[in-house]
DNA sequence: AGTACCACCTGACGGC
DNA sequence: TGCCGTCAGGTGGTAC
């Protein structure tokens, strides 16, 4: 399930793992993956360029290189990154494999098929055109006050819209309005202004937590929600039973006792 | 503008 | 044992 903080642990673990290699061959084995590019013009793209800089924006991650293309990586529900060093085997579900020249090789793993790998020349172009609302860990009060301030939905179907708040999905904003002790079902134009301050500080405090804890479940913090996703588990909180509802379609667990119903 | 629902996609799981 | 429906959830399209 990546969401902001995931995407943010994989953009450091390409950093760390594949900048200032030369790649050689880009292998697709899947086009389905592929947005706006076949796999001929993907590898035309990339060959002989180093990657030498990367970006994540919500749920996608850029990485630049020393020419003129960036590569596009969104994860959809169950992608992620494996670098592959001698002999090691590509992952199950692989559907593009980065060689370097000196043998290393990326592997981007992605079994449902959900997520996307393109290439642009124009990032900040890119975020436009896909709509996507500001960066949900870098955003500031000000912005997020004003972005979030005035809608009419609920304050969970908010957090999850993309073109409002990029990066947050179904997992951390159950845990954003638990932290903020706000009912997944609450209208956002109820909510008194002080919440709203509440929710920006929430959201930051949970994603580098999320961050921190390198998105291990069994690294993080005790006071999360998420490790208890699951009906009559006991609130970390408070030990209240965690109860589930459906909200805009997607499931949401939520303490019925710390998150009261507005 | 917001919501509801479907589709995409694969694998796990429970029921029979 | 195996078949089937359901669910997981990010995103996009469409209808209301």
């Amino acid at each position: 399930m990546p969401e902001l903080p995931d995407v943010e642990v994989f953009r450091r673990y390409f950093e760390a793992t594949s900048l200032n290699q030369e790649v050689g061959k880009v292998d697709v084995s899947d086009q389905r993956i592929l947005q706006d590019v076949t796999p001929g013009s993907l590898g035309k793209a990339l060959n002989g360029l180093q990657f030498r800089s990367t970006r994540r924006h919500g749920k996608f991650m850029f990485a630049g290189t020393n020419g003129e293309p960036s590569l596009v990586l969104h994860f959809g529900m169950t992608g992620y990154l494996s670098y592959l060093e001698g002999d090691d085997e590509p992952p199950n579900h692989t559907r593009v494999l980065f060689s370097f020249t000196g043998g290393q090789r990326l592997a981007y793993v992605c079994q449902r098929l959900l997520g996307l790998v393109t290439v642009t020349r124009d990032e900040d172009g890119f975020i436009e055109s896909n709509e996507l609302g500001p960066d949900a860990f870098a955003v500031d009060r000000e912005t997020f006050r004003n972005t979030l301030s005035g809608r009419r939905g609920t304050a969970k179907s908010a957090l999850t819209n993309q073109t409002v708040l990029a990066g947050i999905g179904n997992i951390y904003a159950d845990e954003i309005l638990f932290q903020s002790r706000i009912h997944p079902k609450t209208q956002m134009g109820d909510l008194p202004d002080q919440a709203l301050t509440t929710l920006h500080e929430q959201t930051r405090r949970v994603l580098q937590a999320g961050i921190d804890s390198d998105v291990d479940v069994a690294r993080m913090p005790d006071w999360f929600l998420l490790p208890h996703r699951r009906e009559e588990e006991p609130c970390p909180r408070c030990g209240a039973g965690i109860q589930s509802l459906k909200v805009s379609s997607r499931t949401a667990y939520y303490c019925p006792s710390c998150q009261p119903e507005p």
